[in-house]
This record gives C-alpha cells, structure tokens and sequence, in this order.
DNA sequence: GACCGCCTTT
C-alpha cells in the first residue's frame, strides 16, 4: 500500500492546499499486478507507448489497461476491458472509477460504485472518498451514508492524518446534499481538521444562511491555529455578495486582505455579480475598477457581469470598452458575455448592435435567443420580438417560461393587450406552466396602461387560484391603489404583505409612502417612511412630495434638509419637489438659487421639469413678462408642461396676449395630442374665441373628446362616476342636488359680488361634475365621513369657494384630487392655501 | 468557491 499513502490526496472541492497537484494531469499507478490476475495478451500497441522490442509481444494486465485506455482518453475502450473481465478485483474498479472521477464524470460513478459494494468488493479509503466525491455532486445521499458508513467500518475515519481526506469528503458530501446537521456531527467527531474540513463546513453554513454560525467558525479555526485561506474568504464573500449582503461582503474583503490573502478573480467576480443582482451597478463598475487596479485579470464571467453593470445603468461607452475587453481576452464569443452585450445593447437603445452580436453567437442557449427578444420588445418593436418567437419554435429551441413573459409583457406594454391576454391563455397549451412572473406581467401592464380595475380583477383571480403573490406583484399592484377613491386599499394592501409572508422590501416600503400619500393618508405615508430601514432617494422623494402634494411645502423643505444631513445626495426630482415647495411659499430668490446653482452644487443641469417649475413659480407670482423671457432663453426646446405653465398662469392674470402665444405653442407642438387637445379647449372654453384658426382645429378636437371632465367618488364600497356633460342621467337625485347648491349658492354670493364669466359659462353647460359629486356624496354617505373625489382636470375657483363653504356647513372632509393637486377642505379652509386653483 | 434573460418603487 506504499505507493497509494504516497499518492496525492483527491482534489475535493474545498481542498485549498492540494490544488496544484489535483490540477496535474492523473499518473498511471506503478503498482506490480496481483499474481491472481490473468495476463492479456495479443493486443495491439497502444499509441504512444512503445513497446520494448518489438519482436517481444506486449504483456499488460486489464487492470493497467483501462488506466492507459483511460490516460489516452479512450473511456469507451476502458469500459471494454473493464466489461470483459471474468474476475473484478479493487483495483479494477479503482482504475474504472478513477477514469470517470478524474474526468468529473460522477453520474457514471454511482451506479458502478453500486455494483462494486453489490458485488461484495471493499473500497479502500481513497475509492471512499472518490465515490463520496461523486455522492456530493450528484447528490445522492443513499450512497453517500452507505459510504460513511463503510468508511467507519473500515476504520477509514479515526483521529489520524491519512483519515483527514476521508473524514473531509464525507462532511463535503452532506454538505452538498443539504445535511447540515449530520455535517455537523461529522464535523464535531473529526479529531483532525485541516483547511478543507473548515472550509466545507462553512460552506455548509453559507449555503443555510446560518450566517453567525459561519462567522464564529472563522474565528474557531484561527483559534485551532488554521489560517483562512482564499476558499475560506471566497466562499463567505460569494455567499454574502448572493444574497445581497454586499456591505458584509465588503467589510469581509477587508479582512481577507488584512490578513494577506489576496483576492482573486473570483473574489471580484462574486462581488462584482453580486452588485449587480442587487441593482447596484456602479459600486460593481467601481469593484471592477479596484480588481483592475490590484492587477487581477478579469475572465469572461467577470466581463459579463461588468457588462451587465453598464447595461442596468444605461452606460453605452463604457458596455463598448468593456466590449472591446472582451475581444482582447478573447471571451466575446463566449455565450456569458456575448449574452451580456446583447442585453448591454439592447437597453442601451442599440437593438442594431445587440443583433449583430446575438447573430455572432455561435452557440446561442436560451438565455441568448430571451435577451435578443427582450431587446426587440422593450424597444416597442414587438412584431421582430415575434418574429424571433417564432424563429426560436421552428428552430426547435424551447421557449421557456420567461421567453413567454417578455412577450406578453412587451405587447400589453406596447398597448396590445389583446395580443398580450391571447398568450397567457396559449402558452400552458404549449407546455409552458405560466407563474407568477406571468401574471404579474399582467398586472403591471395593466396599472401601466391606466386600467387599475382590471389589475385588481386578475390580482384576485391569481390568489383564487392559489398562484402567491411575490414582492413584484405586490409592487406591482400598489400604484392601481394610489388614488384616493382606493384609499381602503392601500391598508388592504399593507395587511397582505404580512399575510404573504413578504418582508417589508424597501422598494415596497417606497411605492407604500406614494400609496398613503395619494389616497390622502399623509400619516399612514409618514409611519411607512419612519420605519422604512433602508431609506433611499426614492424614499425620500416620496416623503418630500407627499407633504407637497398636502400642501405642507414647508415639512418638504424639512426632509429635504434631513435628507441632506443624513448625506443622501438629491436628484433631479427632488429638486423639482424643492423649486415647487419654495414656489409655494413665495420664496422667489431661494428658487433662484437653488436652481442656477444646481449644477454646481449637486451636479445636476436644469431639465425640463425644472424649467417647467420656474415657469409655473414666475407665472402665478404675475411675473408673466419674466416667465415668458426665461422660456425664450432656456437652453432646452420647451415642453408641454412649460407651456402648460405659461397658459394657465397667463389665464389666471387674465393675459390674453401670452395665454393665446402659449396655446398656439402648445398646439403646434402635436395637434393630436388630447391632453394638448383638451387645454386648448378648457382654455378657450374660459375665455371665449376669436378668429385664431390653427387654434381653433385643436379645440374642436378638444370638443369632440368624451368625457371632458369627470370625477369619481366612492361611496359604500361603489365608485360613482360624474361627468359635467351628463347631469341629466342624475334625474332622481338632481332635485335634491339643486336644493343643496342653491343653499350653498345663496352663502357664495354673499362672498363674491355677483357672477363671473365663469359662473354663466356654468349655468350654460352644466353644473361641473365636483359639484354634483359632492352633492351626491353629503347626500348618500353618513355624516362626519370624509368625501374623496378624484377629477380629470384643475378645479375652478368658484368649484374651490364651493368645497370649502361645504366642508364648514357640514362639518365634512372634502378631499379632491384634480389634476394639479390634492385639495383638502376643511372647516372652510382648503390646504393648498388658494394657490392651486 | 462565481454565471447572463422576464415581472419592480418617486
């Protein structure tokens, strides 16, 4: 047995200090045949052995056969002798089984490694630890425990060096089968230990997220005077990287190098992926940046992952330098980072490119053919996304589940949500079982595209068919709640994220802020944020627009300041939070300074929004002449919502030079446009025509829209729709109506002296829907309830005076959501202070 | 010891 104590221990997975032998190619054992077995004879010389002499026949036992059979490569032709032998003794099957082990063919290991113990043969302590090796891989814990147990048996697991490589593999076998706990036995009964067995072990741990467990046996090692080494510090990075505990991974990576290990590319690669599984794309790009710097090569996997950095956060130049990398290191045409590009392009707006590089694959998998069809349908070219679709199917690549849900999500998001239902009711005809992903493609598609009843239809019909909701759909569904008639859903909403068992995502937490704060829930918006752990711009957007949008300008500048102490950097929206808040509060010069320093001091350029902003602020405060001259200077083409500005602040001033210079603006920007449509309307219908005619084309395409203002109210559980048009289909209710305004009628004129043009433009086309609604509201729900009405265009102000005087006289809350604003009366006040209307 | 694609928050 001299020449197997001295041959090199089993490359096992966590065997750092083996590795540069296990890496060597495998030597044919020298030991002298058994005289028990049969020579062979008459064979042909092997190439690249040479025979002796060759007048001599070559006399070789099958046992020494199959190890050159195998050395050449010739698996097939070892199984032969191997087949053909009358007589198996251990060492055969050693030399069989070592063919297979050494090439990483464990599925064929197993069922010989059956036969072998059926056939009564005893491995000895290093065919145990091959075929325990090949138990880890496949997983097969059956073989694995009659191993362990052979390998007691056998005395194979005694407190002596030699037992340390069996003792490893059986602990690296349960390990990988998910057997923590009889690890952990193994573990705790093995009297020697060497930096495999500890790094299994924590393997094992990671793998179980028993993160503490993991970190104290770091700490015991040291202690029992084994150094961690590049696997140790490798496999707790990549397992915290994974799961998304990246600050832990950093924190580790110091101490990896603290101790002087040095990282390697696996180490950066781990981490790099890791930041990008966790959307955090440009502390990936810069963890790339410090392996390159430490003067560690990226491979193709690290490439891909940088890739797939630059392509989550929209960096065309640098996916190209990293692309050209990939030439250089020679892995662009590997389908890792040939995957990557394409996605790389595709979001990039690049759908040419990202073509040119999917057909450069040479063996495209089905990750390829999905980012090649995500790019065609994010790009709204969803007729090439079905044409590749179809391709895939006719080239017998088998579309997957998620091939499926780029389509239907590509179509529903391109408007086509006929198309988009037709494939989720096809697709498990096709073999492919829908999950949740697919119907939460329909639910976002649908809250997308404006239809919140819907999404919530198929959000119940999915839980009625027991499909559970993820944090997606979750996410997904919430903004179909942020409205005030849905204000009893969003609690709904919040209780059945516990209920699902779903942790409180941060992002979640965000869309919940919105949610409150949209259906009139200051405080339910305020307790989220407060407990919201992981407070990001986003949170803090949404917490600085929610005090705007109830009209507390001043607490917005408050969490702005906070926000800045806590070191968060602000972005363009909450800049635009900021210019409308100092607006609100008349703070001119400080709207001033905020935004022609913007750019020096947050490094953000003015955007349209805030240029709108400005306006807006310049315009109401009867700046008029000033907010016309800082369009005509702006760097930018003005929008529609600058012009917006100008045309309801020239309408307010009574300005009929720039509201008519505004409107046509507006109406040459895109005559189709409907929202342009319905301002040029209300506009005109304000303040009476004249013999403007491209502006009269608009508005009467503005009178031909149906429905010009409606507004929703809920009462019991019942959304009532009211349209200023449509008065009359309230017959019934209309006599009780009238007796109700005319009462409140007689208190507004005793406030405003006689009518305005407002008022008769009122008495002509009808009463407008806020007020029936509010009529409607005091009329059928009980008394002291709030009254929640969501409008599709800005109130008027003499609709304004009306809500108010209400919310006194009957000692109700009125909160109106109209385009604009969210208007809550109260007590006879209104808290946008009268700046809104 | 690691790996790219779908559905997501202001």
């Amino acid at each position: 047995m001299a020449a197997f104590a001295q041959a090199p221990p089993l490359a096992l997975h966590f065997q750092e200090a083996t590795r540069s032998s296990s890496s060597q190619p495998p030597r044919p054992r020298t030991r002298p045949s058994p005289p028990a077995q049969r020579p062979t004879t008459a064979h042909p010389p092997l190439p690249g052995t040479s025979p002796s002499s060759a007048s001599e026949p070559l006399i070789v036992s099958e046992t020494k056969l199959i190890t050159m059979h195998s050395c050449a490569g010739r698996l097939e032709d070892a199984r032969k002798v191997f087949e053909g032998m009358a007589c198996r003794d251990l060492l055969a099957w050693s030399a069989m089984i070592g063919a297979y082990a050494i090439r990483g063919l464990y599925k064929e290991v197993v069922p010989l490694a059956v036969t072998m113990v059926r056939e009564g043969v005893i491995p000895d302590r290093f065919l145990i630890t091959r075929i325990l090796q090949a138990c880890a891989y496949t997983e097969d814990l059956e073989l694995g425990v009659a191993m362990h147990s052979l390998a007691i048996q056998s005395g194979f697991m005694v407190e002596r060096a030699r037992d340390v490589p069996v003792g490893n593999s059986v602990l690296a076998m349960y390990v990988k089968c998910g057997e923590l706990g009889r690890a952990r036995v193994v573990f705790e009964n093995m009297g020697q230990r060497d930096l495999g067995t500890w790094n299994s072990m924590i393997f094992g741990c990671c793998q179980s997220n028993e993160w503490e467990e993991a970190r104290r046996l770091l700490d015991d090692m040291r202690h029992e005077g084994t150094e961690p080494g590049v696997i140790t510090w490798n496999t707790l990075i990549s397992s915290y990287a994974r799961s998304g505990e990246l600050d832990v991974a950093m924190e580790m990576l110091e101490q990896m190098e603290e101790s002087g290990v040095a990282p390697d590319v696996i180490t950066w690669t781990s981490l790099v992926s890791g930041f990008v599984y966790s959307d955090r794309g440009g502390e990936a790009l810069r963890c790339f940046m410090r392996m390159r710097l430490a003067g560690v090569e990226p491979n193709g996997m690290t490439i891909a992952s940088a890739i797939s950095a630059c392509a989550s956060l929209r960096l065309l130049s640098q996916g190209m330098e990293l692309h050209c990398h990939a030439i250089k290191v020679g892995s662009v045409n590997n389908v890792l980072s040939g995957n990557s590009l394409v996605d790389m392009y595709a979001k990039c707006g690049e759908i040419v490119a990202a073509k040119r590089i999917f057909n450069e694959i040479p063996e495209k998998d089905i990750f390829s053919w999905n980012s090649m069809v995500a790019g065609y349908a994010q790009a709204g070219y969803c007729g090439k996304a079905y044409e590749l679709f179809c391709k895939m199917e006719s080239l017998g690549v088998r579309r997957n589940v998620i091939t499926w849900n780029i389509m239907i999500s590509g179509y529903i998001r391109n408007g086509d949500d006929e198309r988009a239902f037709e494939l989720f009711q096809m697709m498990e005809s096709y073999g492919v079982k829908r999950d949740t992903a697919s119907w939460n493609a329909l639910i976002a598609g649908s809250v997308h595209n404006g239809h919140s009843d819907r999404a919530l239809r198929i959000f119940r019909q999915m839980q009625s068919l027991l499909v559970r909701p993820d944090y997606i759909t979750i996410l997904s569904i919430i903004p179909a709640f942020a409205n005030l008639v849905a204000f009893s859903k969003v609690r709904e909403i919040h209780t059945c994220i516990f209920h699902n068992y779903l942790e409180m995502d941060g992002k979640i937490a965000n869309a919940l802020i919105n949610a409150y704060s949209k259906s009139g829930d200051l405080a339910g918006a305020c307790a989220v944020f407060d407990r919201h752990s992981s407070r990001n711009i986003i949170s803090w957007n949404c917490i600085i627009l929610a005090h705007l949008l109830h009209g507390s300008p001043s607490e917005a500048l408050d969490c702005f300041c906070e926000m800045k102490q806590e070191g968060v950097l602000p972005d363009h929206t909450t800049l635009t939070a900021v210019i409308k808040a100092y607006g609100l509060q008349g703070k001119v010069s400080e709207v001033k300074q905020i935004f022609y320093n913007m750019t020096h001091d947050y490094n953000i350029t003015p955007d349209l929004d805030h240029y709108a902003a400005i306006v807006d602020l310049l315009g109401r405060s009867g700046c008029l002449q000033e907010a016309y001259e800082f369009i005509d200077n702006m760097p930018l083409i003005p929008n529609l919502a600058v012009w917006e500005a100008l045309l309801t602040a020239a309408t307010i001033h009574g300005n009929a030079r720039l509201a008519n210079l505004a409107a046509r603006e507006l109406s040459s920007l895109d005559p189709s446009d409907t929202r342009i449509q319905r301002l040029v309307f209300n506009y005109w219908d304000l303040t009476g025509k004249s013999a403007d005619v491209p502006l009269m084309t608009v508005y009467n395409k503005g009178r031909e829209l149906k429905d010009v203002d409606s507004c929703s109210v809920e009462i019991k559980n019942k959304v009532y729709l009211f349209s200023t048009s449509d008065n009359l289909a309230l017959e019934s209710t209309v006599a009780e109506l009238k007796l109700i305004m005319i009462q409140i009628r007689m208190s507004l004129l005793n406030i405003c002296n006689g009518t305005d043009a407002e008022e008769e433009k009122e008495e002509l086309s009808g009463i407008h829907c806020e007020k029936l609604a509010i009529a409607f509201a005091i009329s059928n729900s009980p008394p002291l309830r709030s009254i929640r009405i969501i409008k599709t265009l800005r109130m008027c102000s003499r609709c304004h005076i009306f809500a108010k005087l209400v919310s006194e006289k009957y000692e109700r809350q009125i909160l109106i959501k109209d385009s604009n604003c969210l208007h809550k009366f109260k007590d006879g006040k209104c808290s946008c202070e009268d700046k809104n209307v």
